[in-house]
DNA sequence: GTATGTGCAAACTTTTTGCACTTCG
DNA sequence: CGAAGTGCAAAAAGTTTGCACATAC
Protein backbone atom coordinates (compact mmCIF):
# COMPACT_ATOMS: atom_id res chain seq x y z
CA UNK A 1 0.00 0.00 0.00
CA UNK A 2 1.71 3.68 -1.11
CA UNK A 3 1.23 6.72 -0.01
CA UNK A 4 -0.45 7.47 -3.03
CA UNK A 5 -2.87 4.91 -2.59
CA UNK A 6 -3.85 5.98 0.89
CA UNK A 7 -4.45 9.08 -0.29
CA UNK A 8 -6.90 7.96 -2.84
CA UNK A 9 -8.53 6.40 0.36
CA UNK A 10 -8.90 9.54 2.27
CA UNK A 11 -9.88 11.64 -0.68
CA UNK A 12 -12.57 9.00 -1.85
CA UNK A 13 -13.96 9.24 1.70
CA UNK A 14 -13.79 12.65 1.75
CA UNK A 15 -12.08 13.24 4.70
CA UNK A 16 -9.09 15.53 4.74
CA UNK A 17 -5.82 14.40 4.17
CA UNK A 18 -3.82 14.92 7.38
CA UNK A 19 -0.17 14.14 8.43
CA UNK A 20 -1.86 12.30 11.55
CA UNK A 21 -4.08 10.29 9.15
CA UNK A 22 -1.31 9.04 6.51
CA UNK A 23 0.78 7.91 9.11
CA UNK A 24 -2.12 5.97 11.30
CA UNK A 25 -3.09 4.24 8.31
CA UNK A 26 0.46 3.55 7.57
CA UNK A 27 0.83 2.01 10.48
CA UNK A 28 -2.23 -0.38 10.54
CA UNK A 29 -0.73 -1.34 7.43
CA UNK A 30 2.55 -2.13 8.53
CA UNK A 31 1.78 -3.78 11.72
CA UNK A 32 -1.03 -6.33 10.01
CA UNK A 33 -1.92 -7.92 12.68
CA UNK A 34 -4.71 -6.20 13.97
CA UNK A 35 -2.93 -3.53 15.81
CA UNK A 36 -4.80 -1.62 19.15
CA UNK A 37 -4.97 2.15 19.33
CA UNK A 38 -1.80 1.61 21.91
CA UNK A 39 0.31 -0.42 19.35
CA UNK A 40 -0.62 2.52 16.41
CA UNK A 41 0.52 5.04 19.25
CA UNK A 42 3.86 3.31 20.13
CA UNK A 43 4.55 2.93 16.29
CA UNK A 44 3.78 6.10 15.07
CA UNK A 45 5.26 7.86 18.01
CA UNK A 46 8.59 7.35 16.62
CA UNK A 47 8.07 9.48 13.57
CA UNK A 48 5.38 11.53 14.68
CA UNK A 49 6.10 12.42 18.45
CA UNK A 50 3.61 14.94 18.94
CA UNK A 51 0.29 12.83 17.93
CA UNK A 52 -1.59 13.15 20.91
CA UNK A 53 -3.41 9.83 22.03
CA UNK A 54 -7.21 11.57 21.54
CA UNK A 55 -6.29 12.19 18.26
CA UNK A 56 -5.82 8.79 17.56
CA UNK A 57 -8.81 7.80 18.93
CA UNK A 58 -10.58 10.49 16.88
CA UNK A 59 -9.05 9.15 13.51
CA UNK A 60 -9.71 5.52 14.00
CA UNK A 61 -13.18 6.44 14.50
CA UNK A 62 -13.43 8.37 11.57
CA UNK A 63 -11.55 6.05 9.17
CA UNK A 64 -14.19 3.19 10.72
CA UNK A 65 -16.98 4.89 10.15
CA UNK A 66 -15.79 5.84 6.33
CA UNK A 67 -15.03 1.68 5.77
CA UNK A 68 -11.20 2.32 5.29
CA UNK A 69 -10.37 0.12 8.40
CA UNK A 70 -12.91 -1.99 10.62
CA UNK A 71 -12.69 -2.96 14.26
CA UNK A 72 -12.37 -6.74 15.47
CA UNK A 73 -13.53 -7.29 18.75
CA UNK A 74 -12.03 -10.11 21.43
CA UNK A 75 -12.49 -11.60 24.41
CA UNK A 76 -10.79 -8.97 26.39
CA UNK A 77 -12.10 -5.40 26.26
CA UNK A 78 -9.85 -3.85 23.94
CA UNK A 79 -10.38 -2.73 20.54
CA UNK A 80 -8.03 -3.94 17.87
CA UNK A 81 -8.11 -2.22 14.39
CA UNK A 82 -7.79 -4.38 10.93
CA UNK A 83 -6.85 -2.44 7.90
CA UNK A 84 -8.25 -4.97 5.65
CA UNK A 85 -11.80 -4.66 4.64
CA UNK A 86 -12.66 -7.11 2.52
CA UNK A 87 -14.77 -10.29 4.15
CA UNK A 88 -12.37 -12.62 6.20
CA UNK A 89 -12.48 -14.81 9.18
CA UNK A 90 -10.20 -14.32 12.33
CA UNK A 91 -8.54 -17.20 14.12
CA UNK A 92 -7.99 -16.43 17.96
CA UNK A 93 -6.12 -17.95 20.76
CA UNK A 94 -7.04 -16.86 23.92
CA UNK A 95 -3.94 -17.80 25.42
CA UNK A 96 -1.20 -15.50 23.49
CA UNK A 97 -4.29 -12.95 22.79
CA UNK A 98 -2.97 -12.86 18.99
CA UNK A 99 -5.28 -13.00 15.65
CA UNK A 100 -4.68 -13.96 12.39
CA UNK A 101 -6.39 -13.63 9.54
CA UNK A 102 -7.91 -16.95 8.06
CA UNK A 103 -9.28 -16.50 4.18
CA UNK A 104 -11.21 -19.58 3.01
CA UNK A 105 -13.37 -19.30 -0.62
CA UNK A 106 -14.30 -22.85 -0.71
CA UNK A 107 -15.53 -22.63 3.05
CA UNK A 108 -17.44 -18.94 2.40
CA UNK A 109 -19.00 -20.88 -0.42
CA UNK A 110 -20.29 -23.65 1.37
CA UNK A 111 -21.62 -21.48 3.70
CA UNK A 112 -23.67 -19.22 1.36
CA UNK A 113 -25.15 -22.58 -0.01
CA UNK A 114 -26.42 -23.70 3.14
CA UNK A 115 -27.98 -20.38 4.13
CA UNK A 116 -29.21 -19.66 0.66
CA UNK A 117 -31.34 -23.17 1.48
CA UNK A 118 -31.98 -22.62 4.69
CA UNK A 119 -32.28 -19.25 5.59
CA UNK A 120 -32.75 -17.80 8.99
CA UNK A 121 -36.46 -16.89 9.95
CA UNK A 122 -37.15 -13.21 10.45
CA UNK A 123 -33.11 -12.47 9.40
CA UNK A 124 -31.28 -10.87 5.76
CA UNK A 125 -28.07 -11.93 5.74
CA UNK A 126 -25.65 -9.10 4.69
CA UNK A 127 -22.34 -11.22 5.95
CA UNK A 128 -20.76 -13.98 7.70
CA UNK A 129 -17.99 -13.92 9.87
CA UNK A 130 -15.90 -16.65 11.41
CA UNK A 131 -14.49 -16.41 14.57
CA UNK A 132 -12.52 -19.63 14.85
CA UNK A 133 -10.77 -19.98 18.38
CA UNK A 134 -8.54 -22.24 19.47
CA UNK A 135 -4.80 -22.34 19.99
CA UNK A 136 -1.56 -21.91 17.65
CA UNK A 137 0.85 -24.32 17.35
CA UNK A 138 4.63 -23.81 18.47
CA UNK A 139 5.87 -24.02 15.03
CA UNK A 140 3.94 -21.02 14.27
CA UNK A 141 3.85 -19.49 18.12
CA UNK A 142 5.84 -16.70 19.38
CA UNK A 143 8.97 -17.30 20.32
CA UNK A 144 9.50 -16.24 24.31
CA UNK B 1 -32.00 -24.11 36.37
CA UNK B 2 -32.38 -24.74 39.93
CA UNK B 3 -30.42 -23.74 43.03
CA UNK B 4 -29.80 -27.59 43.35
CA UNK B 5 -28.28 -27.66 39.57
CA UNK B 6 -26.48 -24.48 39.99
CA UNK B 7 -24.89 -25.82 43.44
CA UNK B 8 -23.86 -28.99 41.48
CA UNK B 9 -22.20 -27.17 38.73
CA UNK B 10 -19.86 -25.13 41.24
CA UNK B 11 -18.81 -28.42 43.07
CA UNK B 12 -17.87 -30.09 39.85
CA UNK B 13 -15.86 -27.19 39.12
CA UNK B 14 -14.03 -27.20 42.45
CA UNK B 15 -14.94 -23.83 43.51
CA UNK B 16 -17.24 -23.34 46.60
CA UNK B 17 -20.28 -22.21 47.37
CA UNK B 18 -20.86 -19.31 48.16
CA UNK B 19 -23.90 -16.63 48.50
CA UNK B 20 -21.98 -14.52 46.43
CA UNK B 21 -21.64 -17.06 43.25
CA UNK B 22 -25.07 -18.45 43.53
CA UNK B 23 -26.83 -14.95 43.25
CA UNK B 24 -24.37 -13.75 40.15
CA UNK B 25 -24.61 -17.54 38.66
CA UNK B 26 -28.68 -16.94 39.25
CA UNK B 27 -28.38 -13.31 37.97
CA UNK B 28 -26.98 -14.84 34.80
CA UNK B 29 -29.49 -17.10 33.99
CA UNK B 30 -32.37 -14.36 35.09
CA UNK B 31 -30.93 -11.81 32.72
CA UNK B 32 -30.98 -14.33 29.73
CA UNK B 33 -29.85 -11.55 27.29
CA UNK B 34 -26.31 -11.37 27.46
CA UNK B 35 -25.99 -9.15 30.65
CA UNK B 36 -22.74 -6.68 31.96
CA UNK B 37 -21.26 -7.40 34.64
CA UNK B 38 -23.22 -3.81 35.66
CA UNK B 39 -26.21 -5.33 34.76
CA UNK B 40 -25.46 -8.69 37.26
CA UNK B 41 -24.40 -6.21 39.80
CA UNK B 42 -27.81 -4.12 39.65
CA UNK B 43 -29.62 -6.75 39.65
CA UNK B 44 -28.13 -8.59 42.85
CA UNK B 45 -27.83 -5.36 44.58
CA UNK B 46 -31.96 -5.74 45.42
CA UNK B 47 -30.81 -9.04 46.99
CA UNK B 48 -27.54 -9.33 47.91
CA UNK B 49 -26.44 -5.36 48.62
CA UNK B 50 -23.31 -5.82 50.38
CA UNK B 51 -21.52 -7.67 47.45
CA UNK B 52 -18.68 -5.94 46.51
CA UNK B 53 -17.93 -5.21 42.84
CA UNK B 54 -14.64 -6.27 42.84
CA UNK B 55 -16.17 -9.83 44.22
CA UNK B 56 -18.17 -9.83 41.16
CA UNK B 57 -15.49 -9.69 38.67
CA UNK B 58 -13.51 -12.14 40.08
CA UNK B 59 -16.29 -14.45 40.47
CA UNK B 60 -16.67 -13.78 36.70
CA UNK B 61 -13.35 -14.90 36.05
CA UNK B 62 -13.41 -17.80 37.89
CA UNK B 63 -16.85 -19.11 36.24
CA UNK B 64 -15.44 -17.95 33.09
CA UNK B 65 -12.57 -19.94 33.11
CA UNK B 66 -13.96 -23.25 34.56
CA UNK B 67 -16.70 -23.01 31.71
CA UNK B 68 -19.70 -22.28 33.72
CA UNK B 69 -19.90 -19.22 31.54
CA UNK B 70 -18.72 -17.51 28.28
CA UNK B 71 -17.75 -14.27 27.51
CA UNK B 72 -19.52 -12.16 24.58
CA UNK B 73 -18.07 -9.52 22.89
CA UNK B 74 -20.02 -6.26 21.10
CA UNK B 75 -19.49 -4.09 19.31
CA UNK B 76 -18.95 -1.53 21.92
CA UNK B 77 -16.17 -2.42 24.80
CA UNK B 78 -18.17 -4.08 27.53
CA UNK B 79 -17.61 -7.26 28.33
CA UNK B 80 -20.96 -9.29 28.42
CA UNK B 81 -21.64 -12.59 29.87
CA UNK B 82 -23.80 -15.67 28.66
CA UNK B 83 -24.98 -18.80 30.60
CA UNK B 84 -25.24 -20.81 27.78
CA UNK B 85 -22.42 -22.56 27.25
CA UNK B 86 -22.65 -24.97 24.26
CA UNK B 87 -21.50 -23.45 21.58
CA UNK B 88 -24.05 -21.34 19.77
CA UNK B 89 -24.14 -18.26 17.21
CA UNK B 90 -25.06 -14.76 16.70
CA UNK B 91 -27.45 -12.98 15.00
CA UNK B 92 -26.40 -8.90 15.02
CA UNK B 93 -28.02 -6.15 13.34
CA UNK B 94 -26.16 -3.07 13.43
CA UNK B 95 -29.34 -0.85 12.82
CA UNK B 96 -30.82 -1.83 15.64
CA UNK B 97 -27.69 -3.00 17.84
CA UNK B 98 -29.53 -5.74 18.72
CA UNK B 99 -28.30 -9.29 19.20
CA UNK B 100 -29.70 -12.95 19.29
CA UNK B 101 -28.41 -15.91 19.79
CA UNK B 102 -28.90 -18.39 16.75
CA UNK B 103 -28.73 -22.24 17.01
CA UNK B 104 -27.95 -24.98 14.34
CA UNK B 105 -26.85 -28.13 15.05
CA UNK B 106 -27.10 -29.32 11.33
CA UNK B 107 -24.73 -26.23 10.77
CA UNK B 108 -22.09 -27.59 13.39
CA UNK B 109 -21.83 -30.60 11.91
CA UNK B 110 -21.35 -29.34 8.64
CA UNK B 111 -18.79 -27.07 9.87
CA UNK B 112 -17.04 -29.89 12.17
CA UNK B 113 -16.58 -32.47 9.05
CA UNK B 114 -15.75 -29.29 6.70
CA UNK B 115 -13.01 -28.36 9.72
CA UNK B 116 -12.00 -32.34 10.33
CA UNK B 117 -10.95 -32.77 7.24
CA UNK B 118 -9.10 -29.39 5.95
CA UNK B 119 -7.99 -28.35 9.61
CA UNK B 120 -6.08 -25.29 9.33
CA UNK B 121 -2.57 -25.15 9.45
CA UNK B 122 -0.28 -24.33 12.80
CA UNK B 123 -4.01 -24.28 14.70
CA UNK B 124 -5.95 -26.22 16.84
CA UNK B 125 -9.34 -25.53 16.66
CA UNK B 126 -11.24 -25.32 20.28
CA UNK B 127 -14.50 -23.47 18.95
CA UNK B 128 -16.50 -22.15 15.82
CA UNK B 129 -18.36 -19.20 16.51
CA UNK B 130 -20.31 -17.38 13.36
CA UNK B 131 -21.63 -13.88 14.08
CA UNK B 132 -23.98 -13.30 10.97
CA UNK B 133 -24.63 -9.82 10.08
CA UNK B 134 -27.55 -8.53 8.48
CA UNK B 135 -31.06 -6.78 9.20
CA UNK B 136 -34.24 -8.47 11.18
CA UNK B 137 -37.43 -8.31 9.22
CA UNK B 138 -40.01 -6.01 10.03
CA UNK B 139 -41.97 -8.65 11.73
CA UNK B 140 -39.88 -9.48 14.28
CA UNK B 141 -38.11 -6.21 14.50
CA UNK B 142 -38.18 -3.71 17.90
CA UNK B 143 -41.37 -1.00 17.78
CA UNK B 144 -40.16 2.39 17.53
C1' DG C 1 -11.77 31.95 4.65
C1' DT C 2 -14.00 28.28 6.65
C1' DA C 3 -15.00 23.87 7.73
C1' DT C 4 -12.46 20.26 9.46
C1' DG C 5 -8.87 18.35 12.13
C1' DT C 6 -5.51 18.35 16.07
C1' DG C 7 -3.33 18.79 20.82
C1' DC C 8 -3.97 18.76 25.38
C1' DA C 9 -5.57 17.62 29.68
C1' DA C 10 -9.18 16.33 32.38
C1' DA C 11 -12.70 13.03 33.19
C1' DC C 12 -15.20 8.87 32.56
C1' DT C 13 -16.06 3.86 32.38
C1' DT C 14 -14.84 -0.60 33.01
C1' DT C 15 -11.91 -3.66 35.07
C1' DT C 16 -7.94 -5.08 38.06
C1' DT C 17 -5.28 -5.31 42.23
C1' DG C 18 -3.55 -5.86 47.11
C1' DC C 19 -4.43 -6.82 51.50
C1' DA C 20 -6.86 -7.68 55.76
C1' DC C 21 -10.76 -10.12 57.04
C1' DT C 22 -14.15 -13.86 56.54
C1' DT C 23 -16.07 -18.19 55.26
C1' DC C 24 -16.46 -22.86 53.28
C1' DG C 25 -15.50 -27.47 53.65
C1' DC D 1 -7.88 -25.27 60.81
C1' DG D 2 -6.35 -23.94 56.28
C1' DA D 3 -7.20 -22.81 51.79
C1' DA D 4 -10.18 -20.21 49.16
C1' DG D 5 -13.21 -16.35 48.73
C1' DT D 6 -14.78 -11.53 49.85
C1' DG D 7 -14.93 -6.39 50.77
C1' DC D 8 -12.94 -2.27 50.14
C1' DA D 9 -10.73 1.38 48.17
C1' DA D 10 -7.26 2.77 45.30
C1' DA D 11 -5.61 2.75 40.72
C1' DA D 12 -4.85 0.85 36.17
C1' DA D 13 -6.29 0.64 31.41
C1' DG D 14 -8.77 2.16 27.61
C1' DT D 15 -11.44 5.55 25.71
C1' DT D 16 -14.08 9.96 25.32
C1' DT D 17 -14.74 14.86 25.64
C1' DG D 18 -14.43 20.01 25.23
C1' DC D 19 -12.21 23.67 23.71
C1' DA D 20 -8.64 26.68 21.85
C1' DC D 21 -5.55 26.52 18.19
C1' DA D 22 -3.91 24.92 13.64
C1' DT D 23 -4.39 23.28 8.94
C1' DA D 24 -6.26 21.45 4.48
C1' DC D 25 -8.50 22.71 0.63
Amino acid sequence: MTVREIKEKLKNADLKITPQRLAILEAIYKLNNHPTADNIIDYIKETHPSVAVGTVYKVLDALVENHLIKKVKTENNVTHYDGIIYNHHHLYCSESDRIEDYMDEELDELLEKYFSNKGIKNFNIEEIKLQINGRFKKRGGIKK
